[in-house]
DNA sequence: TGTCCAGATGAAAGCGCTGTCAATCGTGTA
DNA sequence: TACACGATTGACAGCGCTTTCATCTGGACA
């Protein structure tokens, strides 16, 4: 045959295995799931059987055998914005020490790929779904139901949680960062933002709504692009375009706050002098940027540890829920160098 | 029983899609996988039935079945380095279309922890596997060897490529980052860096043979811990106080270089007149900083995808190996505005 | 009109593992 | 000495899918 398979001998089984060890094959899958159920003889002699044939579990088909395929699915809208980092590397540090593996899938931000990618998520069987976000399309709410399997929608409170939601508020985040800028007695305060991202969104109305209540014109520049250090740049020239008298800016995340602020020191606005400058998630690089950036800190860490610890429990527990399926986890402001009063308060 | 299993019925089977569109099992499966097989009254039939059911395929089964996983591991020592995204999505952009999953592993730029992610990689029994790096211990490269699937090693070059290998030189680039330095006047130059990555350390390799063929005195700092910004101003402060006299510094890569330059305007040091600096793989931010940082320029996506085009040559080709197992895709040098002649050239 | 063949369809046999339950063994008890 | 019991062990039947190969069509062709 032309067929290009692979030759049935090339892989080890745990068939071999027992053969070798002269054991049944229930018992050498014994020996590597509950060994304290086998005699110490049997076990000395599958475990050495392993180790002469290199065999390696097929664990597609214990998988299959058993149902239970200690996968974890979760669907990021992102894998540049540090953000995410934080948030996996949190989740794989819960669920890796507990035995299972974390499938991540990339929505780039757009509910056409997250319904996609849930889908495909579904396929491989996961245990449970952690999704960043609560905007999933209603096609996507129905399968994640008819699936049976926790879960948790993150990032954002959800009005209507699928299952379990651990969140924070955006709006009132954004409201929170517009509030700091206006409070310290800027009344141009423009946003920028990439609004690709939902959340991005709702922090714009946060930061609406404080304009509002200080009776402040909004001054709002977004472009549908992947949110970036360069756009921040861009964006801050087209709001100082619009706006030229603006002295403060609330940007949509930290990346774009670091653009903006490479962009004054290029046009020599000095930050916070001439411009206040506040960002949002507070990664890393805020705090020793120079000036060091004013943020929101967001609970991206916890977000992703407590996600964790319920679905470990609701998978232990047989399924059971716990009573509080809505956690909200808040968020602090940071204020740093780079927001300040404005120098006149005209 | 108090055991929790899913009841069987909940699980939409290509069985149950099979009975309600009346055909048998095979030609429900072939409407899936090779619909052209199968007459159209019956592909209607069975997509019909297929979309009330909301059937999924189980993958897992599939999988077990036809030996073929879809899947491609790919294993990277650092998911925060933005080298890595770059790399990752530039995966992603020729796997996904041509229809496998990438599956990604992170080995924290640990040996031990790449041993055990590849261990883990080979029990998903993957079609090919991806190594960002090419110093994989003997273990390692013997169970590679034994599974019998592509292997590509990228990166850097490898002096005994396990399969096949896409890189460039390490040490070219670092000599070439310092030589730019030197050439420029400079005679007191320092290196810092984060040397818990084995090519950060090739690079200040090539940073010592440079300072030898210009008679200079080597000065570098290094500390074990995962590189990032903040550390960047941290090694930035050591270097200064141990060599007050430097006038310029080789960061093994941009984050900290970028963490160097922050360090400096903290400082009161003019970038490039007192201090110039350059980084190492080109960032993005790194462009769009101010001044904006001189740096290396890795191939990185282009590895990726070069990678990603042989191994599907591969598997669609039964197996065999392209003519040239190993290919070097160089570097360049991007001199920007932080890298300049010194002031007074003593 | 009969033969042959390509195309379409289905039956049966696994892929490698685990769950279930029956069989076996040695030991303590009456 | 007979019997029960817990601890081990193994035989068997799938998990849901694909592969292989046999069967059955309906023309094309002689």
């Amino acid at each position: 045959m032309a067929t290009p398979r692979k030759t049935k001998s090339s892989r080890v089984t745990l068939n071999d295995v027992a053969t070798r060890a002269k054991v049944s094959t229930v018992t050498a899958s014994r020996v590597l799931r509950k060994p304290e159920m086998v005699s110490a003889d049997l076990r000395a002699r599958v475990t050495a059987a392993v180790r002469e044939l290199a065999y390696i579990p097929n664990q597609l088909a214990s998988a299959l055998a058993s149902s239970r395929t200690g996968r974890i699915g979760v669907i990021v809208p992102s894998l540049t914005n540090g953000v995410f980092n934080d948030y996996l590397r949190a989740l794989h540090d819960v669920f890796v020490p507990a035995g299972f593996q974390v499938l991540v899938l990339n929505s780039h931000y757009m509910p056409g790929r997250e319904e996609k990618a849930i889908a495909t998520m579904l396929g491989q069987f996961p245990e449970a779904i952690i999704l960043a976000g609560v905007s999933q399309t209603p096609q996507a709410r129905k399968s994640l139901k008819q699936a049976g399997i926790p879960v948790v929608q993150t990032m954002e409170i959800a009005s209507k949680p699928i299952d379990i939601n651990i969140g924070m508020s955006q709006y009132d985040a954004g409201y929170a960062a517009a509030r700091h800028l206006f409070e310290l007695g800027h009344r141009q305060v423009g946003q920028i933002s990439a609004p690709l991202d939902r959340r991005a969104r709702t922090r714009i109305k946060g930061y609406l709504q404080a304009a509002r209540e200080f009776e402040a014109e909004p001054m709002v520049v977004s472009v549908d692009q992947p949110s970036s250090v360069p756009l921040g740049g861009q964006l801050l020239i087209e709001l100082l375009e619009r706006w030229p008298p603006v002295t403060a800016v609330f940007c949509g995340n930290d990346n774009l706050a670091l653009g903006a602020l490479f962009e004054c020191q290029r046009r020599g606005i000095a930050v916070p002098d001439d411009l206040s400058i506040i960002g949002f998630n507070d990664l890393e690089v805020s705090a020793c940027a120079f000036p060091s950036l004013s943020s929101i800190a967001t609970p991206r860490r916890e977000m992703a540890r407590r996600a964790a610890e319920i679905i470990l429990e609701i998978i232990r527990g047989s399924g059971q829920r716990p009573k509080q399926r809505q956690i909200d986890l808040g968020f602090r402001l940071i204020a740093r160098q780079s927001t300040a009063k404005p120098l006149q308060v005209d």
